[in-house]
DNA sequence: GTAGGGGCTGGGAGCGTTCCCAGATACCAC
DNA sequence: GTGGTATCTGGGAACGCTCCCAGCCCCTAC
């Protein structure tokens, strides 16, 4: 049924312009005639063609997303990529978008992605997820001038890309004010990888709270972690022998090697060490972990909201986002849940 | 800069139709002119316009996928959805294609998108993966005559409808005949939800290795379970009660619940009891649990081939897909990794 | 009565491609 | 020389929309 808008006209009896009007639900149509219309339209399923419509306002009403390689298989927090992704998927549905999704293959083909990715004008804006270094997509898509919104602190251009991040540095100060609070004074820190902006600021955020507190930053109670459990575990056995008697692990994963290090040195927590973490993974409920929740999902739907408002022009780029955190308290540092 | 086929075509002193054919790598195009031409194209970075293309085409080269939200949230198997994906992403990619992907959100509005996905006719071919019961997305597609593939094997219309997914029958008997193969007579299965294919084709499975092996099926080594911890538990308590001396858990999560009533009851794995899982989750190496992996990235790949190969006419549907699976020996079947 | 303006409608033009057909040239066989 | 065929090229038409402009009608104000 090759149904385009000159069928509905003929059939309600009216001009393809005042279809198009009624499709659009603008105004200067008259209530008869927009209802009959409108009963046609159900009455045959018919939905104006994409391509066409793309072609002549310039617009196609979805939105790509570029995943990296690493984010999407991350064996440690296989639960970020799915989580955030679905925040992204309900709020472009929500506002009437599709969305274009790459995934990074291995980092060789990248260029091929790249390519494709800027290519393809079959979408209206760009969010691109944790872009690591100095992103060559990003430049290009910056270049270009295409919206575009990155999930995460750029490593280059910070100040002339829009996005939507943590309050990576208000986390980690509530994380290590809450173990001060608990009375404890040599906390430590596992750091994660310091060539990253989350890392750095949580590293400030820490600081920040022993400065609140009147407490010193003591070098030896900072150990540069790595994200991954090893480096917990590490940096662990590292400040239990310094006499730290609270850890603040940069985040969840390094906060397991921080038990394991426990168990096998046969120190309590949280009697002896308390311990708090960063993320919230699901997995950290079951060991009681005290935790800095980030809420993923909205995370997403923010990052979207600000790319559709920067494409429909309700918002004026560049524009940053911080989220704030929550405090989830459970067994590791030793306060009682309220 | 409005950069379309005609400037590139007045810049290298020939016609549209020229460039076009060039464009699109057509015969009939002297060796001198399509240097000539590349080479304009080449310096002034063009690119067809792809709405203008898929307008007279009636093709976007780009393909739909859905994905149910509790595929994508799950808590169980977080792997799946991001392994799958980026499988069909990397051959989406590699062959030239977009994807255009939909994430199911609450089952209340699973009908608006399944409306924005039919009328948005952005795609030449959609992918929905783990279609449960019938899923009306499916029927309307299946109608709509659009290219379809489903990945695992749709409840409702299985015969007319292209799939992918697991030799779940071969797998279930592969892990059962290797129990046997230990000297184990006394073999239990707690099945998956039976209200699937893949828990009821593991069930089959199953069976025929019995018949294989000329050992009857006696019912009270088969307990239904559901896939999850719980009845994997459950089940392993029941089947320990009735003297099974193995069990086939249907899935990887079940054979966890299987680890954690031995651990109670005080048997031990494999020397009382023997076991085999089923996905090969990455968790399940850390245990030492001897399973059936499934290839996931490849079934990504293998999708969306078909469909692609269904889009371009080199594949005529229905077609059915059975990927093959692997055993992988661990320590909790008894036998020697070799 | 006439001018002016707002509500409503219709149709031409144009978006940037591909497809089809016509035409030009060159070559070959008879 | 002629007819046929293969190679190469150009331009009209069409894909299905939106945008713009013109025109109609009716109401109101002077």
């Amino acid at each position: 049924m090759p149904q385009n808008i000159e069928d509905i006209a003929k059939a309600a009896g009216v001009s393809r312009s005042t279809v198009s009007r009624v499709l659009n639900g603008e105004q200067y149509v008259s209530a008869a005639t927009r209802e009959r219309v409108m009963a046609i339209i159900e009455r045959e399923g018919y939905t104006p063609n994409p391509a066409a419509r793309a072609l002549v306002t310039q617009r196609t009403q979805s939105v790509g997303v570029m995943i990296p390689h690493d984010l999407a298989t991350v064996f440690d927090n296989p639960w970020y990529f799915p989580t955030l992704l679905q925040g992204v998927s309900d709020r472009t549905t929500q506002r009437g978008y599709a969305m274009l999704l790459w995934m990074g293959r291995s980092e060789t083909e990248e260029d091929l992605i790249y390519r494709r990715i800027t290519n393809n004008r079959l979408m209206d804006g760009m969010l691109v997820a944790s872009a690591t270094g100095d992103n060559p997509l990003v430049a290009h898509l910056l270049e270009s001038g295409m919206p575009l919104v990155t999930v995460e602190r750029p490593a280059a251009h910070a100040d002339r890309i829009s996005y939507v991040t943590l309050d990576n540095i208000e986390g980690a100060r509530t994380a290590t004010a809450h173990l001060i609070a608990q009375g404890r004074r040599r906390v430590g820190i596992i750091t994660g990888a310091l060539d990253n902006m989350d890392g750095l600021d949580r590293l400030v955020g820490y600081k920040k709270a022993l400065a609140d507190a009147g407490l010193p930053v003591q070098s030896d109670y900072v150990y540069t972690g790595n994200w991954d459990r090893p480096t917990g575990y590490l940096g662990a056995k590292a400040l239990f022998e310094r006499g730290a008697d609270a850890i603040f692990a940069s985040n969840d994963i390094m906060a397991l090697g921080v038990l394991d290090a426990a168990a096998e040195v046969g120190l309590r927590i949280p009697h002896d060490v308390a311990l708090v973490g960063f993320d919230d993974l699901p997995v950290t409920a079951e060991v009681g972990l005290t935790t800095i929740r980030q809420p993923l999902r909205q995370k997403g739907a923010a990052a979207i909201d600000l790319l559709l408002d920067l494409i429909e022009g309700r918002a004026r780029g560049p524009q940053q986002i911080f989220l704030p955190t929550q405090l989830v308290i459970r067994q590791t540092c030793g306060a009682q849940p309220n």
